[in-house]
RNA sequence: GGCGGGAUAGCCAAGGGGCAAGGCAAGGCUCUGCAAAAGCCUUAUACGUGGGUUCGAGUCCCACUCCCGCCUCCA
């Protein structure tokens, strides 16, 4: 509201309710509906970290212009076509590690609730029943409207569009209840047969399931005007007790060639094309690498960046991991304290300097605290997931660091710290930004073809019975016969059959503990 | 036209009065059968332009240029 950073102070001690508004799904879901989602799944999850209770809450706008208009087009009920698109949001969501919301309200689910919000509308003079049945919020009965989106009054009615017919009051004034059409989905209601008007719904539901006075809401930058002002208007209006909402969180758009990525103009890569070529994971990092107010320009460049930067963290994580399991085998973690380095909530705070029990700490446990310490005060400020990462990337040189130079994993500090280093990358990495897979190795080879054929069919198994595990299988076994080639020193073939597989888009790398292999996108 | 947001090295991108994060790319070295990965080092006059405020401005103020978003359905 004033477009300043503010400091979050709830609403009741401890506990944190958000909504966001959701989709219209009247399509498939695109990379631009991806990113409020893991965003807000971010927060949660970060806010859970920190001993927050959350409550989270995201619509659905099932009732709507756009989706009758693609039913009939279709020759399908409205109400069908969106839910089989609300579900099929639902099931790419949760492909990209998206947590459920604690309730996916449904405008087709509420009409009565809406209903008695217009009819109070109405009461107090807020609304007014138009000649042509419809009802309007009439804007000049809340005074403070434009307050979001900084706009005056006198600028929304010069360039509000005046519609053949109109029965408007006001020209900004906007449709709280539609009177039915023919064709078109209607519930009874006191000014007739009709349906919600946009904004109503996230109002009424918003109010209904969190409260008045909730803490966060959020949505594109996109909504702020007029979808986030109307609702302010009339649910301020409705209420008599503003504010509506504590704290507003926009997110910034994706472009592509700096253009907006959306239906209307054509221009979006839906989820689920994307999963088919890229690890939830990455597509996870690939959204939070930078903050979410920023737009971010989705491109072929863009991708490749990210993915090269991406293999960092991943082929990190895949160091410490190996450690931590040599160190659990190895000197069994019962001596040493099998959470050194947890620190609920992902802070630090407290105990710089020392590990527990005293022991100085080791330089990998001092980078895991700095890291530690730089995520949590990046997150604390404003959800900066971008500076969040680049806390993990520094410990990733740590972490490559120490591996390179190999120490005795028998000596304590060393173990103490492949194991610090091992619960960071998984709390901060995996459970917090699901920016990494919780198993680094399946993640480098089950991005695979048989996993993005699967994806993009929609089943575990691709087309042909191949799936990861067998395709993984093949790969091994032609690792298998290069590794012959390289006992006898066959260079040539073994090059060969490394170049070949490259060409297939399978990396291999040969390291003192053998050869390891990974998938590799085209065009990255 | 109105209202917002933005312009930071070759590219992406944090920061937002006191030494300019991080990633990618580039060069050198180490390691390595080779390659890759990784490490170390290096590279940059990097804060759109012009004024102003200040001991000090990338950061605050004013003007300007260009880009984007919203004002019509949008995440």
């Amino acid at each position: 509201m004033t477009r300043e950073k503010e400091r979050f102070v709830s609403r009741d001690p401890g506990r944190v309710a958000i909504y966001s508004c959701g989709v219209t799904p009247y399509d498939e879901s695109h990379l631009g509906h991806a990113r409020p989602a893991i965003f807000f799944d971010v927060v949660r999850r970060y806010l859970t970290r920190r001993g927050w209770q959350v409550r989270y809450v995201q619509n659905f706008t099932d009732v709507d212009d756009k989706i009758i208009a693609r039913a009939n087009q279709r020759g399908e009920p409205p109400l069908e076509l969106a839910a089989r698109y609300a579900d099929d949001y639902l099931s790419v969501m949760d492909v990209l590690g998206v947590h459920r919301a604690d309730a996916y309200p449904k405008v087709s689910e509420h009409i009565e609730l809406i209903v008695q919000m217009v009819s109070r509308l109405v009461e107090k003079g807020h609304a007014y029943v138009a000649s042509n049945g419809d009802v309007y919020f009439a804007v000049e009965t809340f005074p403070q409207y434009g307050k979001l989106s900084h706009q005056r009054l006198e600028d929304v009615m010069a360039g509000a569009r005046v519609e053949v017919g109109e029965t408007k009051r006001n020209p900004a004034d906007f449709a709280v209840w539609k009177a039915a059409k023919p064709g078109e989905p209607s519930w009874p209601s006191p000014w007739g047969p009709g349906r919600p008007g946009w904004h109503i719904e996230c109002s009424a539901m918003s109010l209904h399931y969190l409260g008045n006075h909730f803490d966060i809401h959020g949505g594109g930058v996109d909504l702020v005007f007029p979808h986030h002002e109307n609702e302010i208007a009339q649910s301020e209006a409705f209420t008599g007790e503003p504010p509506f909402a504590r704290h507003w969180l926009h997110n910034g758009l994706i472009t592509t060639r700096s253009e907006k990525m959306s239906k209307s103009l054509g221009n979006f890569t839906t989820i689920r094309a994307l999963l088919g070529q890229y690890p939830a994971p990455f597509l996870r990092f690939f959204l939070l690498s930078v903050h979410y107010r920023t737009p971010l320009e989705f491109s072929p460049e863009t991708i490749a960046n990210a993915w090269r930067g991406w293999q960092r963290l991943l082929l990190a994580w895949q160091q410490v991991y190996a450690r931590e399991q040599a160190v659990r085998s190895r000197v069994g973690a019962a001596g040493l304290g099998a959470d050194a380095g947890r620190q609920p909530g992902g802070g630090s705070a407290g105990d710089e300097g020392r590990a527990g029990n005293d022991h100085p700490l080791s330089p990998l446990e001092q980078a895991v605290a700095a890291s530690r310490t730089s995520f949590d005060e990046a997150m604390q400020d404003d959800f900066n997931t971008a500076v969040a990462i680049s806390s993990l990337f520094e410990l990733a040189r740590q972490v490559n660091s120490q591996a390179a130079a190999d120490p005795p994993v028998d000596d304590p500090g060393v173990a103490r710290g492949w194991l610090a280093a091992a619960t960071a990358f998984r709390d901060l990495g995996v459970d917090i930004l699901g920016v990494l897979p919780d198993d680094p190795n399946r993640a480098l080879q089950s991005a695979s073809p048989a996993a993005a054929a699967a994806a993009g069919s929609g089943n575990e198994t691709a087309p042909g019975g191949v799936t990861p595990a067998n395709w993984s299988a093949l790969v091994e076994l032609i690792l298998e016969l290069r590794q012959r080639a390289r006992a006898r020193k066959d260079w040539t073939e073994a090059d060969e059959i490394r170049r070949r597989l490259g060409e297939v888009g399978i990396v291999v790398e040969d390291t003192p503990q053998g050869s390891r292999w990974r998938w590799q996108p085209k065009g990255v």
